[in-house]
DNA sequence: GGTCCTTTCAACCATTGAGTTGAAAACTGG
DNA sequence: CCAGTTTTCAACTCAATGGTTGAAAGGACC
C-alpha cells in the first residue's frame, strides 16, 4: 500500500515474533534457518516476517553466497527515535511550563519541584527542532 | 487479545491518523470533537482510534465533566524507548568491536576473515518471548 | 421534565495480516 | 548431472482492523 516509512517500521515492530527476531539479530547476524529454529512456524512464515522487516528498512540481506545472512539495519531506528523524541519533548516542555505557572501562582518564590509526576527521562539533550 | 503492552504501543502508532492525533495532543489536550474535526471520518471512528491509543497507554481521558479531555500520556513512550535503545545499543557495540578487531588485524599481515558473526545461540525453544 | 451534545455499544463490510500447504526456482556441493 | 538445501511464488484459511450506519445511554443545562 501507500503506507509511509514510519508506519511500516512501527507496524513491523508491533509483532512479538518480529521483535524477537530483531532482538536476536542485535546480538549478531544469522542465517534464516538459524533465525527460524526457535519458532514453531513454517520456514515460509519466517521469510514473510523477514520481508516485512526488510520493507520497513529494519533488516537487510546482502546478496552473495547461498545462505544469505540477515543483518540488522540500525538506521531505521532513527526514524522512530526522532518521531518519538519530538513529541515527547513537546509534552515535557508543556509540563515544565505548567509547573512553572503553578509555582508562580503558588505565590511562594523559589519552590523546589516536589512532583515526580512529570519527571523527564534521564537524558534529553537538545531537541532537533523540525516540523 | 493477549497482546503485550509493547505490541499494543507499536501497533497503535503504526496508523498515520493515530500518529497525527498523538502529534496534535503533544501540543495540548483536546476534546474528542476538536480532535476529530480535521478528519473526514465518523466521530465513532475517532472514538475507536482513541480506544486503541488508550489501550496502548498512550492516552488517558480523566473522568469528569462531560466533554472529557484527551491527554497524552508520556510514559508509554518510555516502553518503546528502552526497547529501541537496548537493541540499538547492542548493535553499535558490535560495530565498535568489529572496528576494533579490524584495526587490530590491520597491523598484521594476516588474511582477513570476517566470519565471527554468529556465535552459538543457546536457544529458548518454543514460544517467542521478548528479551 | 425535555433537549442537546457527548460517549458508547452492536452489527456489518472490506481489507489487511499471520500462518498454512504446495510447488517452483536458484544456488550450492559432490 | 544429481541430490539437497535455500529462497521465493501462489493460493487458501482465519482472525483482526479501519471504517461505516444505527441506535442507545449519559450527562449538562434551561
Amino acid at each position: 500500500m501507500t503506507t509511509d516509512a514510519l508506519s511500516r517500521v512501527f507496524a513491523a515492530l508491533a509483532d512479538p515474533t518480529r521483535r524477537d527476531m530483531v532482538a536476536r539479530l542485535s546480538e549478531g547476524d544469522a542465517t534464516v534457518s538459524q533465525l527460524a529454529e526457535p519458532y514453531r512456524m513454517t520456514l515460509q512464515a519466517v521469510y514473510k516476517h523477514l520481508r516485512v522487516l526488510e520493507d520497513a528498512g529494519l533488516v537487510s540481506r546482502p546478496r552473495g553466497p547461498q545462505p544469505r545472512p540477515v543483518r540488522l539495519d540500525v538506521q531505521a531506528f532513527d526514524l522512530m527515535d526522532t518521531w518519538i523524541e519530538r513529541h515527547r519533548g513537546r509534552v515535557e516542555q508543556r509540563y515544565r511550563r505548567l509547573d512553572a505557572t503553578l509555582a508562580e501562582m503558588n505565590g511562594d518564590e523559589h519552590e523546589q519541584d516536589q512532583g515526580d509526576s512529570h519527571r523527564s527521562r534521564p537524558e534529553a539533550a537538545g531537541h532537533p527542532d523540525d516540523s
